[in-house]
DNA sequence: TATTATTTTGCATACGATTGCAAATACTTC
DNA sequence: GAAGTATTTGCAATCGTATGCAAAATAATA
């Protein structure tokens, strides 16, 4: 039951060398010759021998763990991300501890707190905002925090985005040429850059064409808050020809209460917009016109960036935006075409 | 930007103890003064020391890192699953370091090699199988390995899934109560065991009351495999009136294929019932029959069992099998009233 | 073949904590 | 207040590996 590890020693032994040649075999970069090689390479397969990444983390000082804090799992495009990101890392040779910020929230802090513990070599925080002496404490161990999704004004992190003001403008544009005149919005929550972005960028660009939001409600990135807000937006007599809904995860939700509770053609009588473009979007029951965030360059970004800071601590943090298309489906009615 | 690191000896030295009394405060269970308790603690503030998780997991055997291995992270049943079992570890202590086995499948046992050098304290592999001669390994290492959604016949491993042979059965009863006469089986990955154990208690229940399945096409978990079945199995003349799809996932695929590319209507021409209750199944746009798997029950469960193993390596594996409701909603017409 | 340059190897130490042991201190009890 | 018991505390060894240094072995050069 209870077996002895098979550390390097005692591969030593069996391969009749020393401690450290064992060692300098499975270190990368080290000097062995190949006849030792081979001799070691041979006993530790025999034993079943593998080094202790933790044993070896004490000494170089990597651990090769990237923390990585999420939150609304429950929003397809996280998982996504998720999936995406523990797969390039693990490519790379690192590893993704996970923490949940979503029941835990309030208090990320902590939760940065706990991951450091872990000695890792990066953080990456998606939709997370984070307290500056959080920022510092990272800083001062020399830990490379990035921001997945989320962009904040504190120079000592990364950022990675979609260029969320832009894809609002495009939405608005797209309205517009579409002949919408009643243009509602609903927000996602107000703290985050994200929402900020979205709604800052639409309604700029509502404004440059004279108009403003018809309506606005908040459903927090919540799907419930989301009904309420589609509820309380479509109640009275005046309702919206076009909502934009700050995710696409809000606007399925939006979409259900319009069609099954309020009995809204869409988009004969509303057209509806998302943000997104998870995969649920295209599947026929909701057909979803939405801004793409290009999850996979996002990532791709978020991981070099990551892998550039860990390497080389000089780095300067810098925020990057990636720009996604505007996916045009049936959920929005299209008077006119858009003039590109 | 290169800071050193504050180790308990630093913090020794500023509280005027030995190191081992600071290690001893942060030790529970340990035996300490109160007032070394406190001296330790407020230097330990001052320089904003945290242990070392690395170097006390090389002493005591445990780093409280459990190793997930996951895939079909587009099902949502696992994003929820990944999030509830990281929060219940979360809250005792432990930590979830991920991997993924989508892309990198065929050779989990590598990836289940990688995870052992992480000297994780357990292994839990959700919907994943694996090769018996990994199952030794992690038994030579005294790492408790646990199956979530998925069975094995190899009683060195634990396994919680949700009765998948009952929730078959369910759905079967419940068909054949509604006049349906006709019925199609849409099959996940054959390998399986939960799609095999849905298959067998379905099929054996028609069986029961002299029936047999009226078509069988497989989707293999996987959206676009689901779709090209819905494709097959609704082409001819003859067409099923009801069809079970083994997961909710695929039956979404299925709906929409029914519905918007064959044109059929749901419930009215054909039933359609699905397996997992995620979220989705619920929106009105779907309102799929389905049967639950209790994903907090079987997290619940898998968690409380790998934390007993963990503590008394001489625990037994079990296999555990979840009762899970038929939920019944609009994609299934209901002539008669199902009888218990 | 002798000599020098280059690799390879082993020794010993370090990483940052935990823990058994024995000495020192604090607390009881008479 | 002395003797005995219970707690604290420091010392030193340990976990499994990496690595600087010097010695040994090998390769290169003349």
């Amino acid at each position: 039951m209870a077996t002895k590890k098979i550390t390097s020693l005692e591969v030593a032994k069996l391969a009749g060398v020393s401690q450290s040649a064992v060692s300098r075999v499975f270190t990368p970069g080290a000097s062995a010759s190949k006849k030792t090689g081979e001799k070691v390479r041979k006993a530790a397969m025999e034993l079943g021998y593998r080094p202790n990444v933790l044993a070896r983390s004490l000494i170089t000082g990597r651990s090769r763990i990237i923390g990585l804090v999420v939150a609304h799992l429950d929003n397809y495009f996280y998982p996504e991300a998720l999936e995406l990101i523990s797969n390039a890392l693990q490519k790379k040779g690192y590893h993704v501890l996970v923490f949940m910020a979503s029941k835990t929230s309030g208090n990320i802090d902590d939760v940065v707190d706990e991951i450091l513990d872990y000695q890792v070599d990066g953080i990456i925080l998606a939709s997370v905002a984070v307290s500056s002496k959080l920022a510092s404490r990272c800083n001062a161990r020399g830990v490379p925090v990035i921001l997945f999704n989320r962009s904040q004004d504190d120079d000592r992190f990364s950022a990675i985005t979609s260029d969320n003001i832009l894809g609002g403008q495009k939405v608005a544009r797209f309205l517009i040429a579409g002949g919408h005149k009643r243009i509602g919005y609903i927000a996602g929550s107000e703290d985050a850059s994200t929402q900020r972005d979205r709604e800052t960028g639409f309604v700029e660009e509502l404004k440059q064409h004279g108009m403003s939001l018809y309506a606005r409600e908040v459903g927090n990135f919540n799907v419930d808050e989301a009904r309420q807000a589609a509820h309380k937006m479509f109640s009275g007599d005046k309702i919206p020809d076009a909502v934009f809904v700050a995710s696409d995860h809000m606007a399925f939700a939006v979409m259900d209460v319009l069609r099954f509770e309020i009995g809204l053609k869409i988009p004969e009588q509303v057209s509806v917009v998302g943000y997104d473009d998870v995969p649920v979007s295209s599947w026929p029951a909701y057909d979803l016109t939405t801004v793409r965030q290009p999850a996979n360059r996002m990532v791709a970004e978020t991981v070099s960036m990551i892998l550039e800071c860990i390497e080389n601590k000089k780095t300067k943090p810098r925020q990057i935006k990636i720009d996604g298309p505007l996916i045009m489906r049936g959920s929005t009615r299209m008077t006119i075409q858009l003039s590109k």
